[in-house]
DNA sequence: TGTACATCAGTGAACGCGCGTTCACTGATGTAC
DNA sequence: TGTACATCAGTGAACGCGCGTTCACTGATGTAC
C-alpha cells in the first residue's frame, strides 16, 4: 500500500529482475521453448519452487519479457524521432540507428527475432501484436515523407510493412553475427542502405 | 546390390517415409525442437527404438526434411523458369505462384519458415545454407532483366536477397493463414504483388 | 524503544511422467544349394 | 521346387535423467501495540 519500498519488496524485485535475465540468456544460448523453468530458476540461484512466486509458468515469464523487449524498441524509436537530422536522413539514418540498436540490445532484439516465430503460441501471439502496432506507429511517420503524402492510407501501410519486414530482417543478420567482426556489420549496415534506398526509390513513381 | 526392390527394403522405404511425414505434421503442430523422438516414432506407428534403423538422431531426420522441403521448392522454381509468360510478368507470377505453390506444400514451407529461425543449430544452419543458394539461383535470373543488366553482381545480389527475404516473409504469413479464408489469401497475394511492383518502381533508377 | 505476532520469499524433498538410448529378442523375408 | 541358414526391420522391457508441480517448512522482515 504503501510508496516506500521495503527490503522484502526490493529482494523480491531483483529476483524477478534475475528470473527474466536468466531466461534471456538461455533463450539466447538455446531458445525459449527449449528453455525449462528449473534451468531458469537454477540459473537465477533460486529454487524452482521459488519460480512460483514470480510467475504462473514459463508462458507468463514469456510475455513478460516480450513487452521488456519492445519497450527498449520503443524507446529507440522514441528517441529517433525526435532528432530532426534523422527525419532528413531517413534511410541512412534507419541503416546506422538499426545497426546501433540491435548491437547495443542483442539479447533484446534476438530473443524477438526468434521467437517471433519459434515460440509457444502465446509468446508468438503477442510479438507479432507488438509489430503490428509497431508497422502503423511506423505509418505515421512515413505519411509525413515529401512522395507519400498523397498515398492511400493502405499503400502507407504497405510500405511500413516492408520497411519493419527489412528491419526484423536484417536485425536478425546482425543479431546473428559472430562478434568482433566489424567487417560484417558495415556489411549488413550498406546492405540495409541500399535495399531502403531502392524502395524509396520507387516511391516518387509509385501509383496505386 | 540388386536395383530390383525386394519386400524388405520396400517396407523399410515406407517407415521412413512414415517417420519424415510424422516428424513434418508434428512440427507444424508444435515445432520441430519441441517434437521427440517418441512422438515421431509413435505416430508413424513403430516402437521407439525403431527409429534408430532409419536416423542417429532426431537432427539427421531434420536435415532430410530440410532437403526434402528445398527440393520441393527447387521443382517450382524450375517450372516456373520454363514458362516464359512468367519472365514477362514476374512480379504478378511470382506473387501468384507464390501464394499457389506455398498453399500447396504448406507443410514443407512451414518447416522452412519456422526452423530457419527456431529450430536447433544444424538445422538453422542447413536452412541457410540453402536459402543462400536459392538468393544466388535467383540473382542469374533477376541479372538478365531489362533494368538490371548492367548493374554490379554486388547489387544484383542485393535485390535478390530482398526478393527471397520477402518471399520467405510472404510465405509465413500463407503459412499461418487460417484455412478457408480466401479474402485473406487474395490480400496477401496483394500485398506480395504491391511490394514488388514498388521495389521494382526502384530498379530504372537504380545508381550504386 | 521493545516485544509478540503476522507475513511471505525462498527451501528442500517428493511425486509421477516422458524423454533418449541400450539390448537381447523375434519372425518374416531373402539367399544358397 | 524344397530345405536350411542368414539377414535385419521392428519389438518390448529396462535404465537413468530432467522435467513441472505440490507441499509443509523456515526464518528474515514488517507491523501493531
Amino acid at each position: 500500500m504503501s510508496d516506500v519500498v521495503n527490503a522484502r519488496q526490493l529482494q523480491k524485485e531483483r529476483t524477478r529482475s534475475a528470473l527474466l535475465t536468466a531466461a534471456l540468456e538461455l533463450s539466447q544460448e538455446q531458445g525459449f521453448a527449449q528453455t525449462s523453468l528449473r534451468q531458469v530458476a537454477k540459473r537465477a540461484g533460486v529454487v524452482p519452487a521459488a519460480f512460483y512466486r514470480h510467475f504462473d509458468s514459463m508462458d507468463e515469464l514469456g510475455l513478460a519479457l516480450v513487452e521488456r523487449c519492445f519497450g527498449t524498441l520503443r524507446a529507440m524509436i522514441r528517441d529517433a524521432q525526435r532528432d530532426p537530422e534523422v527525419f532528413d536522413h531517413i534511410i541512412d539514418a534507419s541503416a546506422e540507428i538499426l545497426v546501433e540498436a540491435v548491437k547495443n540490445n542483442k539479447a533484446d532484439f534476438a530473443f524477438v527475432a526468434r521467437e517471433r516465430v519459434g515460440g509457444s503460441e502465446v509468446v508468438r501471439e503477442a510479438i507479432r501484436h507488438e509489430l503490428d502496432l509497431f508497422v502503423s506507429e511506423l505509418a505515421v511517420v512515413l505519411a509525413r515523407l515529401p512522395n507519400i503524402e498523397r498515398w492511400s492510407s493502405e499503400d502507407v501501410h504497405m510500405v511500413s510493412r516492408l520497411f519493419v519486414r527489412n528491419m526484423v530482417a536484417n536485425a536478425e543478420e546482425v543479431v546473428e553475427m559472430p562478434e568482433g567482426r566489424p567487417d560484417l556489420e558495415a556489411q549488413i549496415r550498406e546492405g540495409a542502405r541500399r535495399q531502403m534506398r531502392l524502395i524509396v526509390l520507387g516511391f516518387k513513381d509509385w501509383r496505386s
